[in-house]
DNA sequence: AATAGCATTTAGGTAAACCTAAGAAACGAT
DNA sequence: ATCGTTTCTTAGGTTTACCTAAATGCTATT
């Protein structure tokens, strides 16, 4: 199985070979903040796992199993994001949360979220009543409804 | 610092306190489903920390700062389990994720969800309406405002 | 008071993900 | 084409949380 560190790299390739096709070391050491020799173990365990193509001093591609798989890591990043933002959350706090929760969260719960989003985005009027209603109380503390 | 796991130690202890005032190795070495001898090194840096009294071959107490930690993080853990039911997570997927969710979310985030929940339970009806409609939504894939 | 049986600790190990330092390869500018 | 710079790999080390096996201490029963 792969690890969740091991994800996070498999995302960050995913991300720098959507322009130029492959990534590089140096790339992935600064974007995940990691030293590169560390980048060239992880390449390395990634490989042999059949998560990308990586012949050493050499660029990396992800395999198809590693496009699939990295996919998926991407899909649920954005549910998260995006409903940590539909929530209230600022967006970097949400990038930064829905990158630690990807790894974790239970798919039932990622289907459960995932429904929320779309309810969201799906409604009726571009502000339903009760989302309006639950910013105010964000502000305030107080349901609108309830006077008093 | 205190590491993640770490943290699950402090609420196991907490949790086994509330009947007896104490912990012992065996109870907490089940709880976590740990080996006896992990748990004894986990309470010696536990106490180095001053989370935890501890004395070899004695029972364990949380001090002050270890009550303190372990009360935030139960508060923590039940904001997310509330939440997580709230949207339709079962029970027990929402108690798993919730433990593996309380070391990871950002204090912003924390406060969005405990704000929805409260939002959720300070409103008027009982089930209200956007509620309801988001059940339904769940179930057929619909917004029941929108026809068609 | 001796001991059997259980709880706990110690000692020594493993795996993952990181690090530093040093060497090797590739790259690019002259 | 060579030299200097940058990039990458290797080798060896650290930390954290776990493990097993063996030793030790505690307790309760006889």
């Amino acid at each position: 199985m792969l690890g969740g560190r091991a994800e996070d790299y498999l995302e960050a390739i995913y991300t720098l070979s959507r322009e130029k096709g492959f990534a590089k070391v140096m790339e992935l050491s600064e974007m995940l903040d990691v030293k590169p020799a560390t980048v060239s173990e992880m390449l390395e365990k990634l490989s042999r796992m059949g998560y990308v193509d990586y012949k050493k001093r050499s660029h990396v591609r992800l395999t198809e199993k590693g496009i699939r798989k990295a996919m998926s890591l991407r899909e649920k990043r954005n549910i998260v994001i995006k409903f940590l933002k539909a929530l209230g959350v600022s967006e970097d706090v949400a990038e930064r949360d829905a990158c630690a929760l990807e790894h974790v969260l239970h798919p039932e719960t990622l289907r459960q979220l995932r429904n929320f989003v779309r309810f969201v985005e799906s409604s009726p009027a571009i502000n339903p009543r009760w989302l309006e209603h639950f910013r105010e109380f964000c502000k305030t503390g107080k349901h609108p409804c309830k006077q008093r």
